[in-house]
DNA sequence: TCTGATATAATTGTCCTGCAATTGACAATG
DNA sequence: CATTGTCAATTGCAGGACAATTATATCAGA
């Protein structure tokens, strides 16, 4: 009963880049959207000094850009981040399905099948939003699976530049036709079949195609 | 003739944060060593908040860790950790690799081909940290020559906490086996196979056998 | 009307001082 | 020995001040 996960004992600091960092992968800050320091501290009711290493945090995330002493505004994209964005996921997350199935075991194998199965029931409901929250659900327990922190961490990243332009361009992301693909790769990690798993993360990613 | 980008205009803060990286991944501040803000800050002439700011960036780049009241320390890193380098590394330039056989030029082609040269020249002469130095300047030409700044700073990342552990544990690491397999990959990637280059980008970093 | 110089404002960059919160080490206590 | 209290060190955070730089508005002149 460890009840110190419950309380939050994180810094302001970090809280304050939570926060904004919401904001932002929700679509309710746009990209090109100003930020102000003094601003932002006042709406926080923080002091600027807080703020600011929140937003360096961000910057390093590349979700905000400062032009110096003119300020910081939420990162625009254009083709070029969109395609690297892309590209970069797929190469990240085809390495966590090999990972994945190089070392899967009984227990991830029957999380990962309940994830798809959940993915799966939600699509006959045709919930667009539940469905991408599936979706990302279950793509983010294959890098969980793959345990690798520092994979984890980098594609976080990715994802939440990925987001925050979906969410922009209010595009709603076709869950990748969440039939096939989606199956032939769990069945891939399941069955501990590395190549093929990889492979079929690679696929699944890329129906990038419309987009170029 | 720009001028500018020789002016260092860049804020104290990321100047500071350079500095303190250089020592990291030169091995003058090894891993577990305590860092004090107060301290840092008068030795680097500077104001805490400053300091703050770039400690709380080579944070986020995994160099430095903090714990809440306690203090920072140069991040320490156990086999998991390195493990998690080789593959990730691995990967990237992999992915790197693919890209540059792709996207490869007369002009990249000629530059690859000039710092493979360089190594083996070098090579002859049996200066260890003159080589060492070399093998570095041509993946990351590999990586430049991919074209993907995301890629470019994902790597960076990533090949800034390999050296600062290869630093500290003074392990002279091996300018991995520079003939045969860096010949096949320069060569793979001007023929633009990149499938192949691929291949061989990954069989290159993964030295690693030994390491387990 | 357009251009260009110039003043003005807005914003970040950097420093400072101060104090609260937390940790870690060590002594005191039972 | 385990627990508790004390104290120093350090970070967490606030707020103020001013310099440096950039953005914006203004206005004179062609």
């Amino acid at each position: 009963m460890n009840k110190s996960a419950k309380i939050s004992k994180r810094s302001l600091e970090s809280q304050a880049a939570d926060l904004m960092r919401e904001d932002i992968v929700n679509g309710n800050l746009t990209p090109g959207t100003r930020l102000v320091e003094t601003t932002l501290a006042k709406e926080y009711g923080l002091s600027r000094g807080t703020i600011r290493i929140a937003l360096h945090q961000l910057g390093t995330e590349g979700l905000v850009t400062q032009v110096p002493y003119a300020g910081w505004s939420v990162t625009e994209l254009n083709d070029q981040d969109l395609w690297e964005l892309y590209t970069l996921r797929a190469t990240l997350e085809g390495m966590a399905a090999r990972l994945a199935a190089e070392r899967i075991c009984e227990e991830g194998a029957d999380r990962l099948r309940e994830a798809y199965q959940q993915l799966l029931a939600l699509c006959k409901l045709g919930d667009l939003k539940a469905i991408t929250r599936a979706d990302l659900d279950l793509h983010k327990l294959i890098i969980e699976l793959s345990s690798h922190s520092r994979l984890a961490s980098q594609y976080q990243l990715v994802e939440n530049q990925f987001l925050a332009y979906i969410a922009a361009a209010n595009r709603d992301f076709e869950p990748e036709s969440v039939g096939l693909s989606h199956a032939a790769l769990v069945e891939a990690i399941c069955a501990g079949e590395s190549d093929r798993a990889e492979t079929e993360a690679i696929r699944n990613i890329t129906g990038f195609e419309e987009l170029r």
